[in-house]
Formats: structure tokens, C-alpha cells, sequence
DNA sequence: CTGCATCCGCCTCGATACTG
DNA sequence: CAGTATCGAGGCGGATGCAG
């Protein structure tokens, strides 16, 4: 005879799949464990997404799973819903205080898998926002003691900052208001840059990284955001 | 026309399923993403274990599947098979190089996860092992300066030690050769200790919770091993 | 056009049985 | 003890439908 663990499946009140286990790593993974879910919270770590946005950021996701992770990670208190006030009236999704609580996880898996990019494979695509994902890895809070500076990243035709406060460091999409330094550059030598198989002076040098801003600054940014070597 | 992106599933070459995406998180989760992997790298993170052991370790896997998992794994250079020496000759797996650099990402999911402990699921398991997880998410590195001590825990029949050495710790299975404090009780509050639904004052004092050693080792414990609150 | 829901084929998972 | 073989159920991926 078979025993069904779940209940009879209501529709909307599905029980998840569990591993049954009184374990916080196995409880973090019933929530986070499914495919694409971790990948959601990466992108929405930037900032607050639309649907389209997240879609285009996920390559490779079916419109009905991005659908079904969204409900679910908002019924477990990580995303948040909400309406832009008019006159954009879109809906975004964005990271709830559980889904914050996340980066520390989320940097300390990118951070492991850091060396898979040495072997690139075939036909890997490539996003702007998934490298400044290498940039809070490489992020040194214990050399940034007293730095206080914003970096700006031009990359093609998109945009993302890097605040450093005193320690600590917070990575977002879209411009900064008055950031200390501004890099430019195409996404094929961001992506070299992030998985560190290009050197920033060789792309300084060769002219496809620029920068404007106060050479100090470019000093402590290369200070605070170097690899662990 | 339909293009299979996947080769024609050659036995024991399976390319496996992959986001394709140039991203350390994505390359990380096409390793370690499929279900019961992570919970693989935990049970070995306290030290070799047989197939048996691993079994025991991960009630709900299936043996078809932790076989597959433990062979992945061993492809990827996570894991390790090795035979124990004569007289036991018995063949034990255990972390390589790259599988014991896991260990800060899954200290950092359970800590996400620890929350949910404060939610107990009805018909959850629990093994002492995983609660010696929650004593490594609960070590202070700043607070253990200057500590070189070794505790032992012994939960039912089942026996741990941590080792801390200035703001180092491992956790390991087995019993330590000389431990400065051997903490004993059962199953059950060691569980409610991992939760922290049970403060160590109050198992001290109802006699659940017993130790043997030095009351300045004690006090040490107890000031390393302390919630972020 | 955005934001999903539905449908369908395939592959992974989970449970059990079986072998060296 | 240490796995392999088998098979049904369900999650996933891709295409398409549809309402606001």
C-alpha cells in the first residue's frame, strides 16, 4: 500500500517538497532548493526587477516557472510585490527583508564557484549584472576601513554602482547621483574582467576599460576590490 | 524545428543539465544544485563516512540516487573514495580540496535557514550530526581569540568534538584525545539546544544537559559559541 | 506589450527490488 | 555492506494561449 506524505494538492496551496529534515541547511533548501530559485534572488539582489526584466536576466527560464517561483518565494516572505507609483504603474518584484538576509549565501556560493569560470564553457551567455555579482565577491571589507566612495559601471548600455561605506559594500543597478569614479567599458571586457582573465591594467593600457574621475579613487577601488590571492 | 541542445545521452557521459550562463553562482548550482547534493557535502563536512553511514545520515534519499550524487560528485573533484587500510578495508568517502572550500557557503544557507527552526515542521527527523552544523554557525572567530580548546560532545551514542584554535574551529565526528570539556545528554535536547528553544542554563539546571571539565573551559565555550543577537 | 496560465514531452526523482 | 536495475509520478523546459 502506498502511503501519499502529501495532502490531497488544492490547487494554490501546494505542499512543497520537503526533505523532512530538522536541519537549517535542509530547511534553507526546501525553500531555495528548486531550480532557478537562487538565480531569482541574484537578480532581484540589484535591485527591483519587472517581470520582463527578470526574464531577459534569466535566460533559459520558462515564463510559467518564473511565474511559479515569484509566487512562491513571495509567499515565503523573500520577494515583495508592489506597484510603481504613476506614471509608471508597473509592477516590480523586489527582495523582502528574508530575501536581503540572503547576499551572505548567495556570495559565499558565487564566491566557490568562482573557479569554474577559468573553464568557460561553449555556449555560456553572459550579463552585465551577473559580473557585478564578481564584484561583491571580490569585495575586501578590511581594506575598505574609511573609504567612502561610490564607483559607477558603464557597461554597453547598461548601468550599476558600487557604494562603499567604511566595510561595507552595496551593489545596484542604475546610476549613482554623484559617484566618485565612473568606469566605461563593453561587456565583452567587463566579462573578462569579472572572472579575471583580464587584467584591469591590460584593459586600461589597451584602452577597452576607461575611466573619468579622481585618480585617488581608482587607487582605493583597486585596493578594496582585489581577489583573495 | 526542434534542436536538441544535449549530446544522444551516451551512458556514464551524461553532460549535465546547465543554466549555461557565465556566472560563478549558475556554474556553482549546475554542480551542487540538484537535490540532496548539498546535504551530501554536509554529511561529510564532520569527517569520512561510509555508504551506510551516508545513508543513515540522509533518511529520505533514495541509494539509487546518493550513488549517482556520490559518483558526480567524485567526477567533479569534490569528493573523494577511498579504502581504509587493513584490518577495516572498508571504502569511506570524504571532502577533497573542493569540496571542504563548501564549507563557508553551507555555514552561510543555514544560517539563512536558521529562522525556520523557530517553526518546527510536524513529522521532521533529526540527527545529532545535524545539530553540530548549527554549532559551527553559532561560532564567534572575534570572540575566540586567544581559545585553544577542545570540546566533546556526546549525544546519545553518538560523539563529536570542536576544536578552536584562535578564531578557527572545526567540527568534527568522533571523540577528541584529550578534550577540556565533555558535554553529555540526549538526543532530544541536544536538539533543542541546536534550535536554541532551550537556553544551556536551563538543560544545566534540569540536569539533561551535564558536562565534566574545567569551569573556565565552560565559560569560554560559552562566550564562543553565542547567537549574533 | 506585459504578465502570466495552460498544455505536453521528457527527464529527474523516489521507492522498491535485486545482485555481488 | 555497497551498490545496480526498474518503474511510476511528478518537476522541468519549451511552445503557445490569453487577458488587461
Amino acid at each position: 500500500m502506498i502511503v501519499k506524505s502529501k495532502q490531497p494538492n488544492v490547487k494554490g496551496t501546494v505542499p512543497r517538497r520537503s526533505y523532512r529534515q530538522f536541519c537549517s541547511l535542509a530547511r534553507a533548501l526546501d525553500i531555495l532548493g528548486e531550480r532557478w530559485t537562487l538565480l531569482v534572488v541574484r537578480n532581484l539582489l540589484l535591485g527591483p526587477q519587472r517581470y520582463k526584466d527578470l526574464l531577459d536576466g534569466l535566460p533559459g527560464i520558462g515564463t510559467n516557472l518564473l511565474a511559479r517561483r515569484l509566487k512562491d518565494l513571495e509567499q515565503q516572505g523573500i520577494v515583495r510585490r508592489r506597484q510603481l507609483p504613476p506614471p509608471a504603474g508597473s509592477t516590480v518584484y523586489e527582495l523582502a527583508e528574508l530575501g536581503r538576509g540572503l547576499e551572505p549565501a548567495v556570495i559565499a556560493l558565487s564566491r566557490w564557484g568562482l573557479w569554474t569560470l577559468q573553464h568557460p564553457r561553449p555556449r555560456n551567455l553572459f550579463r552585465p549584472a551577473w559580473g557585478m555579482l564578481a564584484m561583491r565577491i571580490l569585495f575586501r571589507p578590511e581594506a575598505a576601513r574609511g573609504v567612502r566612495e561610490t564607483y559607477q559601471w558603464q557597461i554597453d548600455e547598461e548601468v550599476f554602482h558600487i557604494r562603499v561605506d567604511d566595510g561595507a559594500a552595496e551593489v545596484q543597478q542604475g546610476p549613482a547621483p554623484h559617484p566618485d569614479l565612473v568606469f566605461t567599458c563593453d561587456s565583452e571586457t567587463f566579462r573578462g574582467l569579472a572572472a579575471r582573465t583580464l587584467s584591469p591594467e591590460d584593459a586600461l593600457a589597451s584602452g577597452s576599460l576607461k575611466f573619468e574621475g579622481d585618480v585617488a579613487a581608482l587607487a582605493h577601488f583597486r585596493e578594496v576590490f582585489q581577489p583573495p590571492d
